[in-house]
DNA sequence: CCGTTATTGACAGGACCCTGTCAATCTGTG
DNA sequence: CACAGATTGACAGGGTCCTGTCAATAACGG
């Protein structure tokens, strides 16, 4: 029924793979943010927060995410006690969100074992397919973008 | 902080590419699927129904997605007039589903958009990139699954 | 036939992500 | 300063996905 040109064919085929590598790495982090008791959305809002006092806005910039995503996500890391809260001098709305000493040893012990993770699988990879494939995707990306 | 080898930088740079191409991927199905009145997941559980009466723990295993998931996207079909019940001679539980005309219009416009754009878009790549990213990200998989 | 095991739909509950809306606050301009 | 526009946290509501649990039903081995 539906008419796909030979290099549909073929695109089809690469947006399946990207796909199901997607799925793969979604359990992966997960996996790496369980034992640490985190997931992996917590996980990644706590690296930003690592990174300097921001407010949860800034978070959902620099994560590409809606403001109550984060904010949701806050909210758990709160209650959990990784993340508390501090007044911002310069906007009386938006508190600055800071790692509390549990927090941030969540967040190193994940680092680690994720580095331990990354390492080990790259080393079963070729430098060159790993720079073939990221620029084939980049340029995909972009294609995507435009 | 984090020690990562050679490979594994340009691994992890891999990943983040995949994983922007995979976020712009769900942008232009919700896209390509709003104008027949679907969603993606809605899309993806109506073309596997179109294949033939299937009940909902077999969608569930074709698109690898839990019992339940597909349990509620087939509710929300249903509730839209797009997917109808029938008694399952073989399984008294069981419930075959079947699209309604309403069903089989959206999916047909659906599809139709689909290898517009497909098409469109492989057309600015070349049969050989697509290729090769396809087999690495293949490998890539294998690797992940393993 | 009968008991064990697997599968199914269904319900509860939770994680993650979104849009739309609102009032409070901040910022830039006249 | 005063006003318009942008930003922020917060709330409501919905979509997509999961695990765990349960009873009903099916399938299988003795």
């Amino acid at each position: 029924m539906v008419a796909f040109t030979d290099r549909g064919q073929e695109f089809s085929g690469l947006l399946g793979e990207i796909v199901r590598v997607n799925g793969l790495l979604l359990s992966a982090g997960a996996a790496l943010a369980r034992p640490a008791g985190l997931t992996g959305a917590r996980w990644q809002v706590l690296a930003v927060v690592d990174h300097g006092p921001v407010t949860a806005a800034q978070v959902a910039r620099t994560l590409g995410l809606a403001r109550q995503t984060v904010r949701e996500t806050v909210a758990s890391l709160t209650s959990l006690g990784m993340v508390s809260h501090r007044h911002n001098p310069r906007d009386r709305r938006a508190r600055q969100l800071v790692l509390t000493p549990r927090g941030r040893a969540a967040l190193r012990l994940v680092e680690r074992r994720q580095a331990a993770w990354t390492n080990q699988l790259a080393a079963r990879a070729t430098l060159t397919d790993l720079r073939t494939a990221t620029g084939i995707l980049r340029d995909l990306a972009d294609l995507l973008e435009g």
